[in-house]
DNA sequence: CACCGCCGTT
């Protein structure tokens, strides 16, 4: 058994071992009838339903015999994020089936993703099958679709969904008020947020935590004064702010570049004895950090270890981060080591920074030996930020080819590409411009909107005049043509 | 997915 005491991160290593263990047991215990598969079977149907094409999925799906159930959907969900389409037509597929009702989960994994293609037909079409079948929507449905419709520049539409939730059947509170808040702060939109705050706090009894919202908004826009002005109101309404109030404070000194402040801010917090934490020191080590100050993080670091605050795994990504930057990725390599050697589990942030670390100084072999070894050392699979790091080193440094091969690497290991990542190979085909790199290109922008990304009006036409000036007037004709059958367009893709 | 810390520059 496991004592009382022991370090988060000691627990952390023994749950993924533990988990890693029983893996095999569930397998045992519990076998999906005609499938036998050794491996996940999420990976398996994410892979059945992105080899198959839209029209003979159905029949494939029904020739299987997968026991749904809404862990196994949310997980294949998971999978088909970087396809909506997909995702969508596997969702719909399963509404249909004669026995199986998805779960509120699901619904909401599945508006998340028609909102961020901007189907908001199919938002509002899920949000009513939710209500029909008892399973919401939810106030985490209403924190997604606003987070969309945010994201989407379309903040007053948001606003007007919040105050209108309960005609979904779903009732506003304190909780879904701060939601909103925090959707329009996490957005900069913190003038809007300030005013429907102002307006609503007293019919939603605003406490700390909506105080503590608005703050943290006026620090993300640099606006440290107005968020001291929030804290000031929030005491003067008997509302007396609490730690986390203080590390966003904190973290707004060093994000508008007053180090003395933060400092001092940071003393003051000791001197009244609140009970600084890894968040506080996180804070501490990263923001003197991006500052260049590496011998000031290095001593707060050494600090909180004497003060017996244990080092979080995003505070050694803190320090491993600014020395990358900072210093150098030797030293910061060894900090790494260390957080090995005392037991802690480096996350996938840890080795994207490293990687990025390596890449920036030039050496991809060691940035490559890093990412077998965070597979293979600490169970995590190198994610499509990790790819992308690699894709855009390699492609800047001329190697395309390598680029592309990556790319393909990713797709056998059913990581599906995002739109960064080929906003980064197309941008980088149009620098070299080799013969037949604007074909290649052409394929990905194809390919890009198929899975149910937005290209910016800007490469869509680059890649349409560049084939067009290189005689390749049929396929981009080919490319338009694709495009108007698909009907859920963008307005400025229709010519 | 009700608040704070760790992958960012198109």
């Amino acid at each position: 058994m496991l004592k009382l005491g022991t370090p988060f991160h000691l627990l952390h290593s023994l749950k993924q071992r533990f988990l890693s263990s029983c893996h095999s047991l569930t397998t045992i215990i519990q076998p999906s009838p005609a499938t036998p598969l050794p491996v996940e079977e999420d990976f398996a149907v994410a892979k059945l339903i992105l080899e198959s094409d839209t029209q003979s999925l159905p029949e494939t799906l029904q020739r299987t015999t997968f026991q749904w159930n809404p862990n196994l959907v949310d997980k294949v969900l998971k999978h088909l994020w970087n396809h909506g389409p997909k995702a969508l037509q596997f969702f719909k597929y399963l509404e249909r089936h004669p026995t199986y009702t998805h779960a509120s989960s699901s619904f909401d994994y599945t508006i998340d993703i028609a909102a961020r293609m901007r189907d908001y037909k199919s938002v509002w079409t899920l949000v009513a099958r939710m209500r029909a079948c008892h399973v919401g929507p939810s106030p985490r449905t209403f924190a997604i679709i606003t987070e969309r419709y945010v994201a989407a520049g379309k903040a007053d539409r948001a606003v007007k969904i919040f105050l209108s939730m309960h005609k979904h059947g779903c009732r506003q509170d304190l909780n879904s008020f701060n939601t909103i808040l925090d959707v329009l702060c996490k957005s900069k939109r913190v003038e809007m947020a300030y005013n429907l705050f102002k307006v609503f706090r007293g019919r939603f009894k605003a406490d700390r935590i909506s105080y503590n919202i608005i703050a943290n908004g006026w620090c993300l826009i640099k606006r440290t004064p107005k968020a001291l002005e929030v804290m000031k109101e929030m005491v003067e309404r008997g509302l007396s702010p609490t730690l986390t109030t203080y590390n966003i404070l904190l973290k707004g000194y060093f994000r508008t570049g007053q180090l003395k402040e933060a400092w001092d801010f940071f003393s003051e917090m000791k001197k009244r004895k609140c009970d600084i934490d890894v968040v506080t020191y996180t804070t501490m080590v990263h923001g003197f950090g991006v500052s260049g100050e590496i011998q000031k993080a290095r001593k707060v670091f050494d600090q909180m270890v004497r003060e017996g605050v244990l080092p979080s795994v995003a505070t050694y990504n803190a320090l491993i981060q600014v020395l990358c930057k900072k210093d150098s990725v030797d030293n910061a390599i060894l900090v790494f080591e260390e957080m090995v050697r005392k037991g802690y589990v480096p996350n996938s942030v840890t080795y994207n920074v490293i990687i990025r670390g390596l890449c920036h100084t030039g050496d991809m072999q060691r940035a490559m030996e890093f990412m077998v070894r965070m597979e293979e050392e600490d169970d995590c699979q190198p994610n499509v930020q990790t790819y992308n790091v690699i894709i855009r080193y390699l492609c800047d440094a001329g190697e395309i080819e390598k680029g592309l091969d990556m790319l393909e690497k990713m797709r056998n290991r059913s990581c599906l590409p995002n739109l960064d990542t080929y906003n980064i190979l197309i941008s980088d085909l149009f620098v070299r411009k080799k013969s037949g790199d604007l074909v290649v290109a052409g394929k990905l922008l194809m390919e890009m909107i198929d899975r149910g990304f937005l290209p910016r009006k800007f490469t869509f036409n680059r890649v349409l005049n560049g084939l067009l000036l290189t005689g390749n007037q049929d396929f981009a004709k080919e490319i338009l043509r694709s495009q108007s059958r698909c009907g859920r367009i963008p307005r400025h893709l229709k010519i």
